[in-house]
DNA sequence: AATATAAATTTGGTTAACCAGTTTTATCAG
DNA sequence: CTGATAAAACTGGTTAACCAAATTTATATT
């Protein structure tokens, strides 16, 4: 298995130097937490790159909390210390795109955590989110229909009910990209998906009476077939 | 502890209508994965927002793989499906700021797993720059700074060693929110900085001699008070 | 009628002008 | 010299015009 490299885009390599040089800057003009970085058209000018490629590059270190932009007043250095950016920026311009066995691996391990919290906090409303994305699964599967979307929805639905927003958050970023490769890839066959509707039940059941262990063991029984293939690429 | 509430502005909610919109018009005109949006300048007149407006909001459901632009042609319906199309915008709109309580629950998890992905992956080069953090961390401890910064490298070191691009950047993005929460509510003394110390190295000795199991206890030791702190708010 | 070619239109992306606040500077009264 | 006040300059954000590529339509040729 090989995920199509994705060239970097011209304007992504420009983005990255603007961003190393963003760090340089600060670290040649001893910038502490709550400066303020020279104004969006300045570092145009001096980079020799549009406003547009500055705007960008800032709204990406904000999303890493290493720049706060404030409306018709500036740009600051954020309150995490030099020391703290210098390495998060390398990091930073050092991510390679994850690769398929990457977004499986953490896939797995949000939901063997996500599935105990729901056991632990789901309320009845959860419970018929998950019942109504079971059921439709099990319809589609039995009508020999591919069923791959019902099968994420029943998914989040559980990560919903674990009560943690960054980790709903997380499976809500990696599963679009796992169900693209899954399809490309056809890792589920259909007698998995037989098999599946079992265990999404075993799954529901052990939620529907607050028992995080066997909800756990469950889903890890529901992961067997995606555990082998993640580790035996 | 209370993390402060922003209020949505008036962008995101307009935002949020947008989508909601967008996921009506796909389910009105049952547009199939591959099918053709209407063009942004059409959209912004329809739903009577600037085409700024309109771009925000497909450039959201890119992120999650809902929606995919191609320049000079289109904006087009990914391969996810309806079904779980309507799932997952629903998620996405409904989907709350995290608060810090999640935010370090992910971050146990996170940090549970990589450190034995480390100890079982790392190379040289990654125990070197672990190194280098953990020095760096000591020294500062020692002479009384605080060493939040160095502490946060240390672990993203370990983040990197994973060799999980998923898992890493995940990391990077909830670790300034949680450093600025540590700040914010003085969750660490210096008692627990000397202690740290020596935590750090035990979790580095681990990782020298690729003992994942052991890796793994030595993190949950350093996680304790955070643990505690987690779960008694 | 079929096909090739060219013009016109439509597309997402980009840019330069503009906007409403903020911040700095200049002015002036005391 | 000090403080208040007003004007000028500057800020990030927004918008409307523009761009080049892709698509559609019209036209011409056989």
């Amino acid at each position: 298995m090989k995920l199509e490299v994705i060239a970097k885009t011209e304007n992504q390599i420009i983005q990255d130097s603007i961003i190393l040089k963003i760090k340089d800057l600060i670290n040649m003009k001893n910038l502490e937490p709550g400066d303020k970085l020279p104004s969006e058209r300045m570092l145009s000018e001096r980079f020799d790159v549009t406003r547009g490629n500055i705007r960008e590059a800032i709204q990406k270190l904000e999303v890493y909390g290493i720049l706060k932009s404030i409306p018709q007043s500036g740009t600051f250095v954020a309150n995490i210390g030099v020391i703290a950016m210098n390495g998060m920026i390398e990091d930073i311009l050092r991510l390679e795109d994850p690769d398929f066995k990457s977004l499986v691996e953490t896939r797995i391990l949000l939901e063997l955590k996500s599935v105990r919290m729901a056991a632990l906090r789901r309320t009845d409303e959860d419970l018929v989110q998950m019942k109504n994305a079971l059921d439709a699964y099990a319809v589609k599967v039995l009508k020999g229909e591919d069923a791959v979307q019902e099968d994420l929805l029943f998914h989040l639905a559980i990560a919903k009910a674990s009560g943690n927003s960054t980790m709903n958050t997380f499976m809500l970023i990696i599963t679009p990209e796992i169900i693209t490769n899954f399809e490309k890839y056809h890792v589920c066959d259909d007698d998995q998906a037989q098999r599946g509707i079992q265990e999404h039940k075993d799954i529901y059941n052990a939620i529907v009476d607050q028992d995080p262990q066997l909800a756990k063991e469950n889903m890890k029984v529901h992961f067997k077939m995606l555990y082998q293939y993640c580790y035996s690429v």
